[in-house]
RNA sequence: GCCUCGGUAGGGUAGUGGACAUCCUAGAAGCCUCCGGAGCUUUUGACCCGGGUUCGAAUCCCGGCCGAGGCGCCA
């Protein structure tokens, strides 16, 4: 009754007895299956860190739905895992929205969401620096003044950084993403680390000491020196990011960062210093750019499709979906479901493309609540939900026969490979195809193989499925990030 | 110019050495006697090009072409 094998020509066939799918059926009704053991290893996973110079737009939101995802499958394969947020307080970008701030008509608007504020002056400040150059000096300067600690600049800098990441909390919110820590790049200078990494640095034996000190990593197959300190002794943000990365090496087992494809040279830099200074390397997930049907979005030249109107309108268009079907249920109600069935698209939209993949935003398809997206996910689940419902009490039964039950559990029994599978492969896009996949298989179950109407033991085997495919997709949408709500 | 990542049906996408290449969309034909049709069934249609490695390549290697990103004091 267990796994049977016979050679086929070129292949070795393993044949899954139905005892081997009935103790898999046995683990996937019980609340939380799908969760492997728990490790002692301590993960530290950090996404999203977009400057804080204007609003998330579609492209950041891929860094931090892929962040999320992965976070979530790293809890659910047992890990100790910590989820950083990098701030990046000390940044020209910075130095020259305070220099906005200070110089231009950057009053608050009455209703105006806090970083899309920054981001008006960020973007006023730019085409005052393209008419006059020499401003320049004067953000380099406030540049200057950060590094070296006074007071006055580093709390202007802070008060408008925080209010940006204000904005931020709400858009990442709403995207059902979170964050244990907020780690803010100007501490490692005032802790002394950047200092101390610099140290070790210069003793290194690429080290190139002209004005400015930099690292020759010729021999590592860099072209370019690898510039740590400026000609002015200012640090550059490489400096800073090696001791941020110093301090998690040294609290971590595994380090894990979500990055942009925009940062693969300087990434890969930062992994061959780390090497050399003998301390443990960072992953990296890199996604690549999600571009706009007119061209690449650039948050400089207000060149962006902000996450905050994608939420909005996937909101708006998943509101008269809901009322257009559920004419009688409340507006409260009807707001709440939309709310989750606009998370579902939207995620569901996004982590479904493997990272590596670059992708042009496109309206329709964010839009589109059908088939291969996040509702349908849902749907299937509601379905599941609303079955067992109306069957009230039934005695679980494991005995499966025919080839539709069987393919079902056999799907079913898959989820705690797929959780592996995201971990160790470090690509969250699996959990969606598996998704999409269960939820098929269970619609063409459903559809052939009647529940409540059959009896006896074969109403009993079936709703004992159904209950593990609900468990099962359940469990699966909440990694997903994804409300698995029961009526919709 | 150099480096990195992609190139799979009309459009989008899964698939890192093996059995008829996944799914969505689009086109065609069906299914409301159905437990919620945000559904189901059947069907049309694809591995960029050229070499190489292998018993076997969408998958690995080399060279092209196309797309995205990057290339010393920005982050």
């Amino acid at each position: 009754m267990g796994i049977t094998v016979d050679a086929k020509g070129p292949y070795i066939n393993f044949h899954f007895g139905t005892a081997y799918v009935s103790e898999s059926l046995k683990a996937a009704v019980r609340p939380g299956y799908g969760s492997l053991p728990k490790k002692e290893t301590r993960v530290v996973l950090e996404h999203t860190s977009a400057n804080p110079n204007g609003p998330l737009h579609v492209g950041h939101i891929r860094n931090s739905i892929i962040g999320d995802t992965l976070a979530r499958a790293f809890r659910k394969a047992g890990y100790r895992l910590e989820v950083q947020y990098y701030v990046n307080d000390m940044g020209r970008q910075i130095a020259i929205v305070a220099w906005g701030f200070e110089h231009l008509d950057s009053a608050h608007v009455a209703g105006e969401k806090e970083d899309a504020h920054i981001a008006r002056v960020y973007i006023a400040a730019n085409r005052e620096i393209d008419k006059d150059p020499s401003i320049t000096q004067q953000v380099d300067r406030l540049m200057q003044l950060v590094e070296s600690g006074d007071s006055e600049t580093v709390k202007k800098f802070q008060r408008e950084v925080s209010r940006c990441l204000d904005g931020f909390a709400v858009t990442l919110k709403a995207l059902n993403v979170q964050h244990d820590r907020f780690v803010w790049e100007s501490d490692f200078i005032r802790n002394g680390d950047t200092r101390r990494v610099i140290s070790r640095i210069e003793k290194l034996p690429q080290a190139r000491h002209d004005e400015t000190l930099a690292l020759d990593l010729e021999e590592f197959g860099f072209k370019n020196p690898y510039v740590i300190r400026r000609s002015d002794g200012t640090s550059v943000y490489a400096a800073r990011d090696l001791a941020f990365h110093f301090w998690k090496a040294a609290n971590f087992d595994r380090v894990i960062d979500v990055l942009g494809a925009d940062h693969k040279l300087i990434a890969a830099q930062l992994q061959c210093t780390m090497k050399l200074l003998g301390q443990k390397a960072p992953e990296i997930v890199h996604f690549e750019f999600v571009s706009l049907p007119e061209g690449s979005m650039s948050t400089r030249a207000g060149k962006f499709v902000s996450a905050d109107d994608l939420i909005t309108e996937v909101r708006k268009r998943a509101f008269d979906e809901v009322t257009a079907r559920r004419p009688e249920l409340d507006e409260g109600v009807r707001t709440a479901i939309s709310q989750s069935v606009a998370l579902a698209a939207i995620r569901y939209d996004i982590v479904k493309v493997s990272p590596e993949k670059s992708t042009v935003f496109d309206w329709k398809e964010a839009l589109n609540f059908e088939r291969q997206s996040g509702p349908y996910l849902q749907y299937a689940h509601a379905r599941a939900c609303s079955i067992l419902e109306k069957a009230g009490q039934f005695t679980e039964c494991y005995d499966l026969e025919t080839d539709q039950e069987i393919a079902l559990a056999k799907k079913i029994a898959k989820f705690p490979v797929v959780i592996d599978r995201v971990v160790t492969e470090l690509h969250p896009h699996l959990l969606a195809t598996y998704a999409h996949e269960l939820a098929d298989t269970f619609n063409t179950f459903y559809h052939f193989e009647p529940v409540l109407k059959s009896e006896g033991t074969v109403r009993d085997r079936r709703l004992t499925l159904v209950s593990a495919m609900q468990n099962t997709l359940k469990e699966t949408l909440l990694t997903l990030g994804i409300d698995a709500i029961r009526t919709m």
